[in-house]
DNA sequence: TATCAATGTGTGTATATACTTATATTAAAG
DNA sequence: CTTTAATATAAGTATATACACACATTGATA
């Protein structure tokens, strides 16, 4: 029916109606703050949430490409690339040229497994403050709800 | 107790499990994923998904300064500052001083509207589709869950 | 084997994000 | 009314993110 004639108020409601109701604002939204809370749980090692994240999974595929990487967290491979010379740059992983010389294959270091180590608890304490606060029931329903979101996108 | 003796094998799975359990690795993962499909949508636009999210804040809150703006989004001031920068240069917003000299008003313009404008279906096309594919109820149930979250960073 | 297509990464460019610091303006104290 | 504290924003710096493109390497084909 088209919106030739929205006034003040009308675009106001749609406003309203569309934050309510947009998956990609909420989610959004609570990423930045939830990512704040966990940027201050590991600063003190000097790590930032992201870098957590990373780190387990390099831990988690050690030796493992770029592009092999990339997949399982749903990244682009050169923004992958980047994130990875940021650890690099910490000394928390090696990267190293694979046979195939095209392949850069990433390893933690012994530093690494030590951040990693120091981190962990960290990052129970966000954990279980968030299950205090929201309850273990509603924790479990939304990382389903997540996973299936990310599934969709499996593919691409 | 301590992790002075993990192998390989304990950290591979320390990582599956953080991988498995983290809210916001997995809160990410399913952000990076979906914000593509929303920028694929509005791409004929020249708009991302996250300068349509501003846009509809902005709208909502005409002729708000910077920081009233950024508390309901829950974004740094200085990110909002920025981001409302990108609008301006494509000639969507306008940003005038207020009578309070310090603060900077925010204001759609008609150009603005006409966007939005065109932008709305668009969006509805991927609300619909997401809800097809996920169902109606496990979206109002993740849109729930992600505004509780947020709701815990209220007073921040 | 020489050529060409496919693949894996990195770089250029642009945006999103936050923290710290600088600057300007207002408000409060004296 | 002057000094000082508080507030609003922007700029500096660093990281996260993606897309398009360039480059190197491998694999396939003629």
């Amino acid at each position: 029916m088209g919106f030739s004639n929205l006034d003040q108020e009308d675009l106001k409601e749609l406003s309203r109606r569309t934050g309510q109701a947009c998956v990609g604002f909420n989610l959004r939204k609570a990423s930045r703050l939830l990512m704040r809370l966990y940027d201050e749980a590991f600063e003190p090692l000097g790590l930032k949430g992201t870098q957590f994240s990373l780190l387990m999974a390099v831990v988690g595929n050690n030796g493992a490409a770029i592009g092999e990487l990339a997949q399982p967290l749903g990244m682009e491979r050169s923004t992958l690339s980047r994130n990875i010379t940021v650890l690099q740059k910490k000394g928390l992983v090696t990267v190293e040229e694979g046979e195939d010389r095209r392949q850069q294959r990433i390893s933690i270091t012994d530093s690494g497994v030590s951040v990693l180590q120091k981190a962990q608890p960290l990052w129970q304490g966000v954990q279980e403050r968030l299950a205090c606060e929201l309850g273990e029931e509603r924790i479990k329903n939304l990382l389903e709800d997540l996973k299936s979101l990310s599934q969709l996108f499996k593919g691409k």
